[in-house]
DNA sequence: TTTTGGTGCGTGAACGTTAACAATTTCGTC
DNA sequence: GACGAAATTGTTAACGTTCACGCACCAAAA
């Protein structure tokens, strides 16, 4: 007599998992029945729910994610394209995305691209596309990696956040740069320093360039002189060089510097040049990273907020998913930082 | 008359997108040929080949992975459980996993859990159990984390990497973190410091713990005194507490920390009670953190490599999921790391 | 009474892929 | 030139959901 249970390819594999149609048998009534309570819909009464929901317990039964997305054409996966993400920003950013996707509901789904060649960028795209995540947020601090959202599929939903920039490629969230430029310059133009000197980042990351802006036109708008600038990297070591040239130049009595890392670097080429943090020289960071207290003066910086940031962007992706096709014109969600006093800012001397 | 094509519903949603029916037909081939060639299988004539996948470029052919998972029960996707991913080291270590993932052809999903309590880890196991991960890497710096990988249902893969001790719930890749505090602690005493002090971690969490026996055991091999410990955390604030108790006693000569952060805070506080570094004291850290040859002073530390370990785990992850269903006895990978000498150790005054 | 409409549920058909097996062709060998 | 084996292709049936229906049933309206 035939088995009427049909076994499992061979019965070598795995014990076959509880499907809705075994639950359904448990709680007599059809695997419609039972998809319905899962989707809470409404009409379903009471006593037949709770009946379906005992036989759910009991076999410890989950819903079958690929199936469900086969249909529906949902994956509830959410795709991250994430760049540095080792840094301390892009880190806490996704970290903030991925705890605001779960409470929403979605998993999410990373591709790191290491390098902002177009098509690392578009093959990051093209693998969550095939994944069917229902929506793309690129962490996405050059304007390359924003401008390849271009390249996704029309109708997914895309965000970009951190730097970003103006692109018409997606809508965009990120920290106003320029105010936070402004107020670290204005804060050092305050304790009378006649001009700030800036130890700029990587002049192709939109987020240093409105740093530039931002520390340029508040020096304009005070009447002050305009030191010339010039580009670096991110971290200490860069930090470090333009340090000693500015450690070299005696007219220079304030520093605004376009992180907390390369504030570092120049703390400690100050340091060498025999030159005193902050009764010499005031210097101002930006970021504060979670050490920047501690820094030898410690730093005084501007603060952002990644977690905010990483909400917002989450929150602006799901608005657009819920929108219309329509396409909404792409706008840019501002976040203000503040500045963060500590002890490396002071009066000139 | 009845249109062929079975329009999508309602007309109102995106246009269908083309599945390997369509592919199959422009081909001139079944949809199993189809099939045979995007899974790279030998039987298929090299002319027929090319002709699928030059129809498959023209009609720009993505296969849908929900179904190909629905059969085969295979998502190519991997789940990490993350914890504090905000910090450099694990966030390096999600990124060399990610990157050696993406090479062995799989997608990684994230599910972060904020704390350790238990239903917070099982949660987000079922999580991802729910997406059909193929395999679970737990970033799993406390015991706690990897315990709870007991939980992932049987038959699912999973390895922890980063800290996680001595278990039985999975095989685990970490540092050798004893033989990098010996490394540490020897280096001191070869410069010729009479003992060494410590700046401790938390005491539950494997690495710390690792790290105080290394130091404890080099120093009484070495015939030295062993001074009490006092547990902290990773952070530099704890370091700065530590270190003005330390700087208060004129005894300590060289103090060995549990981390880079922490001797920051430990130099800012010998610096502010006038104990010069390396002259009066000597400092070594560990994890060798970005920007670590950029304190006041250069800092000597033990450097791990986050990259080399997360491509490890990996690596072990996969090699378990090839392995036939017989549970192979967890073992534990330890990776060495080295010593990086700067300028913050010198002998004695 | 008949109609209308809303509940509460079940039935059958997708969704797009791979697995199993059958059918056909090709090829080497006697 | 025939035969068996191997190579190549096609046919059908899963996989586990959700969607679009349809069928009872019951209450309220006509």
């Amino acid at each position: 007599m035939p088995s009427t249970q049909p076994a499992s390819h061979g019965d070598g594999g795995r014990p076959r998992l509880t499907v809705m149609r075994d639950v359904a048998k448990l709680a007599g009534v059809s695997h419609q029945t039972v998809s319905r309570v899962l989707n809470n819909h409404p009409n379903v009464r009471q006593e037949t729910r709770l009946r379906v929901l005992d036989a759910m317990e009991s076999l410890n039964y989950r819903r079958n994610l690929a199936a469900r997305t086969l249909v529906t054409r949902q994956s509830h996966t959410l795709g991250i394209i994430g760049f540095e993400t080792t840094l301390f920003g892009p880190a806490s950013l996704l970290y903030a995305i991925e705890s605001a996707a779960r409470d929403a509901g979605y998993m999410v789904s990373i591709a790191s691209v290491r390098d902002l060649e177009r098509r690392h960028v578009v093959e990051a795209v093209d693998r969550l596309t095939q994944h069917a995540v229902d929506g793309v947020i690129a962490i996405a601090p050059k304007l390359a990696v924003t401008n390849a959202l271009a390249q996704v599929p029309p109708g997914l939903r895309r965000v970009a956040v951190g730097g970003a920039g103006e692109s018409d490629a997606a809508p965009a969230v990120g920290i106003d740069n320029a105010a936070g430029a402004r107020l670290a310059t204005q804060h050092l133009l305050d304790l009378g320093h006649a001009t700030v000197h800036h130890a700029a980042g990587p002049a192709d990351w939109p987020e240093a360039h409105e740093r530039i802006e931002g520390w340029r036109s508040t020096l304009y708008a005070a009447g002050a002189v305009v030191p010339p600038v010039e580009p670096g990297w991110w971290d200490a070591e860069s930090g470090y060089e333009r340090g000693r040239q500015l450690a070299a130049d005696p007219r220079v009595t304030a520093i605004f510097c376009a992180n907390d890392r390369i504030a570092l670097g120049v703390l400690r080429a100050l340091h060498e040049a025999g030159r005193r943090v902050p009764e010499d020289v005031s210097i101002v960071g930006f970021d504060d990273m979670p050490d920047a207290g501690y820094f030898l003066p410690p730093l005084t910086t501007v603060r952002q907020d990644f977690g905010e940031l990483g909400r917002r962007a989450l929150a602006l992706l799901l608005e657009h998913m819920a929108g219309d096709s329509a396409a909404q014109p792409p706008h840019r969600i501002l976040v203000m930082p503040h500045l963060v006093a500590r002890a490396s800012s002071a009066p000139p001397p």
